[in-house]
Order: structure tokens, then sequence, then C-alpha cells
DNA sequence: ATGTTCTATGAAACTTTGTTCACTGTCAAG
DNA sequence: CTTGACAGTGAACAAAGTTTCATAGAACAT
């Protein structure tokens, strides 16, 4: 994994500064300002070595039109925080990507360089295994109801290999959607949890992002 | 108020959707191309509309930069999402204004760009007043985590005479803290919810903000 | 009837912005 | 010493994108 440089990583943070500030993304020029750079091929070059590297996606040609990979990002500069306890245990606090989007705007980057949810479960000293890579999603949509995951709220998705009666985040026609995934037999199907919806949605080829694991909810 | 027309909203609603996939905003000439307008000048009259509307903040000159008002946007398109049980009981949603931060002091409404849906407990079919203006907070620190309350919650907070007993988001030296109400015959005492913390705060000046009425935190 | 507002066309002017090219300096590895 | 990767300057270009101007039909109230 190629690391970020220090300029590319404030770069990279001033643009996420400037989406969340403004809603909008800062122009080639902006960011020229902002580091003084005499040319605007010195950002030029810089937004070209993020995007290789994976953390940026460019959308050749079109003005302040970009996009975060937070996978990518996390992988790059994951927060760990460990607390030593008194006797053998210790608690890791991690970071965890906020992929999700909020209704009226951008994602909101500010929130996926802090701990939004943390695992919060004792290790033991042997097993220090890396943990899944986990992210937070939105739900947009009434999809999961019944299931008692109401739009708006919160789900935390982990990858893994997902089996009969689990939620899952599935790729459908290019969108992420929330699902009960039902196996029968060889046959497959997506199960939206609500009344008014279809009740299996057959699918043939499945793209599954992750296991939704909990729930952020009102109460 | 001025309302939106259909196309205006149906407008907005593509640039939210445009936001929301590809986290960047669409060019005047995309919803032209969207909405097959012969002439960008009737999107950019459009958008003229929304500005003067208040839902929508243009750039002059600037690509791809726009900022939604949520606040005018609820205020135009306020979603209420009602189901009729089978006897006389019915659950409305109500989208409220998302007020970001509880942490920096007064409630950031730039940040407030979300909208989170509220329950309201099951209505009688004549008592059908208006909602109160509640808003959400994230919740910083610990203050109240024998509340079961934690550092990167969200709180819903309803406006209205808080009275023993209640959490209420009470604004202590330009900041707005969470905290249990006690009153103590004519005394006042605001209470942390931390055995770390004092006991009993009391305070001689208060603004109350409003009262905490339900929490969003991972299961 | 008549003016006004809203919505739209069509073309053009103009600004912003991404992109490219040629060139320079630095720093570390071979 | 030389090579190559990296970071930057400075100028110029072309595409993308916003804005303005002139015009016109439909809906609607006066």
């Amino acid at each position: 994994m190629e690391q970020m440089t220090k300029k590319q990583k404030a770069i990279l943070d001033y643009m996420k500064a400037h989406v969340s500030e403004h809603s909008y993304w800062p122009s080639i020029r902006d960011i020229q300002a902002k580091f003084r750079f005499a040319s605007t091929n010195a950002v030029f070059g810089h937004l070209q070595a993020l995007e290789r590297k994976g953390v940026l996606q460019r959308i050749p040609g079109a003005a302040r039109a970009y996009k975060i990979v937070p996978e990518a990002v996390a992988d790059l500069s994951e927060t760990v925080i460990r607390y030593e306890g008194p006797d053998d245990s210790a608690i890791e606090l991690r970071s965890i990507p906020f992929a999700g989007s909020i209704a009226a705007g951008l994602p909101d980057y500010t929130e996926s360089s802090g701990v939004l949810a943390s695992m919060q479960a004792p290790i033991s000293e042997g097993s220090r295994r890396r943990a899944p890579q986990s992210f937070a999603l939105r739900v947009r949509g009434d999809s999961m109801i019944d299931a008692n995951i109401n739009d708006g709220d919160t789900v935390i998705i982990e990858p893994g290999t997902a089996k009969h009666g689990d939620i899952v985040a599935a790729l459908i026609d290019g969108e992420t959607t929330l699902k009960r995934l039902i196996k029968q037999g060889s046959k497959i199907y997506l199960k939206a949890e609500n009344q008014n919806y279809p009740e299996l949605f057959p699918v043939s080829e499945l793209v599954i992002q992750g296991i939704a694991k909990s729930v952020v909810r009102p109460l």
C-alpha cells in the first residue's frame, strides 16, 4: 500500500473540509490559493497522485467534481487508539469510515475522520488479529422497515460471507440497498422487509458489500 | 411562504440525487439534459427561482457549486409520512432538522444538512396539532454516560418547559451541554450523570434549549 | 382586451477551470 | 556522476460551464 505524502494528505484534508463547509468541492485554483502554489500544475500533480493511489476519483474535464474512496483513505490513514489496562486486558478503538451520504448534500467527510463507531471488545494479548474493514452506511428509503430499520438509521456494515437470513448491503443497479438474503436451494433472493414491496427479489448477479451488524436508531 | 413549483422541486430533487450518487453537483447542462430542455436558460431560470425562494444558494460564476438550505426545504416541503392503522391508531413520521454537534457550543446549523426521521407517538384522530420544532444534536463528551448517553450519540431535542428529572440541553458558559435537571424546592441544579463529575451543578442563570426526547445510539 | 408572470427557446458572450507543454531544482539510489 | 522520481514554476490552450440578451407562447388576474 502506497502511502500518501504529507502534502497530499493536507490537500485531501483541505478538500474534505471545503466540502464540509461549503457543500461543494474546491476548484484546482482554490487549492492553489490555499497552499500558495505559484502554478495550478502543482495541484494538478498532487491530484493525479491521489487518484493513482486510489483515494480520490476524478471526472476528467468536469469542474469541481470529485469522489473520495473512504476505504482507501481508511487503509492509508487508519486510526487505532489502544488503551492498555493494568492487567493483561486492553481495549482498542478503531476508526471506521463513514460511507453513507446525508439527505440534502454531500457525504459528510468530517465524520469519516473521526471515530464514529468503535470496537470496544476487550482483546486478549495473543489474538490481536486485524479487525474486518467495517463501515457505516446511512439508510435511505423504507425497504427494511419491517425489520425495524428505518430511513435515516445508520447501519454498521462488515464484510464477510453472508449466510441465509443475513441482512446485507448489496449492489443493485449501481445502488447500494439493504435487503435480507434468502437462499433457497441453489437460488438466491433478496428480500425487502416491507409489505408494500415485492416479497422476493430474484438476483442473478450479486455484489454483496457487507453484512449489517448493528443499527443506530432512535429509541 | 412561497411554494416551489412541481418542476422546481423535481430539479431540486434531481440535484440532491445527483449529489448523493456522485458526490458532486450537476452542472446546468447536466440538468438540462436530464429534463430535456432545449436551452440552458430554462434551467438557469429555475435555479434563480429556487435561490429566490431560499432553498438553494449559488456561488455566482462557480461551477457545480451550490448549497441547499435544509430549513427552507423543510419549511417548503415538510415531510410527514402517516401510517394509518386498522383501528383509530396512527403513526406519523416527521422530518426534523439536524442541528449538528453539541460540542462547540451553539447548534451549528451550517452542518445541518441532514434530516432525521422522528417517530411521533401514536396520535388520536382529533388532536392533530402541529409538532413542536424539534431538532437533533450530536452528543460529544461523556457527561451523561451513566444515563446511557454516550459520546457520538444523537439526541432529539424538543423545546418546552422542563420539569424535575428531565434531561435537558442547557447553555452553560456559551456551551450547549446535556444534563439532568434537578429541582429541590426553589433551587435548580444540573446534574451530570457521570461518577467522575461533580454530582450537582448549581446554576443561577439557566437557558434551556430543549428537552431530550430520544436518543440515537448503536445497539 | 391587456398587462403580468411564468416558462421556455436559441444564440452568443464570457468566465471559470481542467489540462498540457516546456523547463527547473532537489534529493536519494545505483 | 548519473539517473530517475518527485515537486514545482510559468505560460498558454481548450473545454466546460455560467450568464446575458432577445423573443415568444400560455396562463391568469385586472
